[in-house]
DNA sequence: CAAATATTATTAGCCAGCTGAATATATGGT
DNA sequence: ACCATATATTCAGCTGGCTAATAATATTTG
């Protein structure tokens, strides 16, 4: 989670430069407080989902579940989630042990199983959710509109890079 | 690692903030884009690492090796990278197996011990970085100089809305 | 100096999270 | 009816993190 403590200041960047001839340093030192900034995000949204005993992963789950609340196959739920049926397996196992989901057979295909959300499970979202739009509110009351247009078109093209930087 | 597959479309945020009135929408927005973004910096460095069987974690604590030739304590690597001595001890012995670092005992400390890169530890730093900083122009190509300053100010805001969230 | 306290690092035991392979079952197309 | 495919689970195995307990050594203080 990029968690360097203390970036390289630009005389340590120099040195790794000499070493390392193709070292292009703005473009390093942007990137490293990229990656800071995205590690520190990353932490913020992990330590609070804590506080109520939930990872970025239940939480993603929770939300989906939410939307649908007929529920969900587990490989839907795999597939909007990133991760494979195993391990959806298991995040569904921690979720049911919280009761904040039912786990029943699905009627239209009897290989496959349903997975909805339960009212303690809404109850939880209702109280989770609104601290965090909250927090949500308050990272981004930094920025005006005119910044988060720019930030989003800056964003884009960062994405942009990191797509074409499979080598 | 924040893997949610498509971001919510504006109709879903509106039922959303229908049903929590503190949502407010464009900041939600602009939050769902810099964690995604996030979420991908740091899903591909953790890929490109991977190729060369590296985690962050080892790959900062090789660099800060490389930075201190004459070795580090393992409380001040713990420090640098942001672990207890108990996980550091853990990361040591996984870069000792594949004989990336050594560890001394400490003769000014005697309770402490040094670990310190090796050759081949070195070698593969060699080989890793130049790769790496070569990904790191080419994400950070997308950008010119102007943007990279107006990124560095927005994210620097970011950071400052991060440090005040703490309810 | 001696005793109490700190620091350093390791170990052991625990848990979350992820994967791939093997398995059982069900579906759908031919 | 058959065969390939899809669904989900279980299992063994890995990484990586934590705490608490332990042992050894340093440091501070009476």
């Amino acid at each position: 989670m990029f968690e360097i403590i203390d970036l390289p200041d630009s005389t340590t960047i120099a040195k790794l430069a000499q070493r390392y001839p193709m070292l292009e340093i703005p473009a390093l030192e942007i990137w490293l407080i990229l990656m800071r900034v995205s590690g520190d995000c990353q932490n913020d949204l992990d330590q609070f989902l804590a506080r109520h005993n939930l990872s970025q992963r239940k939480f993603f789950v929770l939300i989906l579940l939410m939307r649908n609340p007929t529920g969900l196959n587990v490989s839907q739920l795999a597939a909007g989630t990133g991760v494979s049926c195993a391990t959806m397996t298991g995040v569904v196992d921690g979720l049911l042990n919280a009761k904040l989901v039912t786990r029943e057979a699905d009627e239209q295909d009897r290989r496959a199983f349903v997975v909805a959300i339960t009212s303690t499970g809404q109850e939880l979202l209702d109280r989770v959710l609104p601290r965090h739009y909250h927090r949500v509110s308050r990272i981004m009351s930094m920025l005006d509109e005119t910044e988060r247009t720019q930030l989003n078109g800056l964003l884009a093209k960062v994405r942009a890079g990191l797509a074409t930087a499979d080598a």
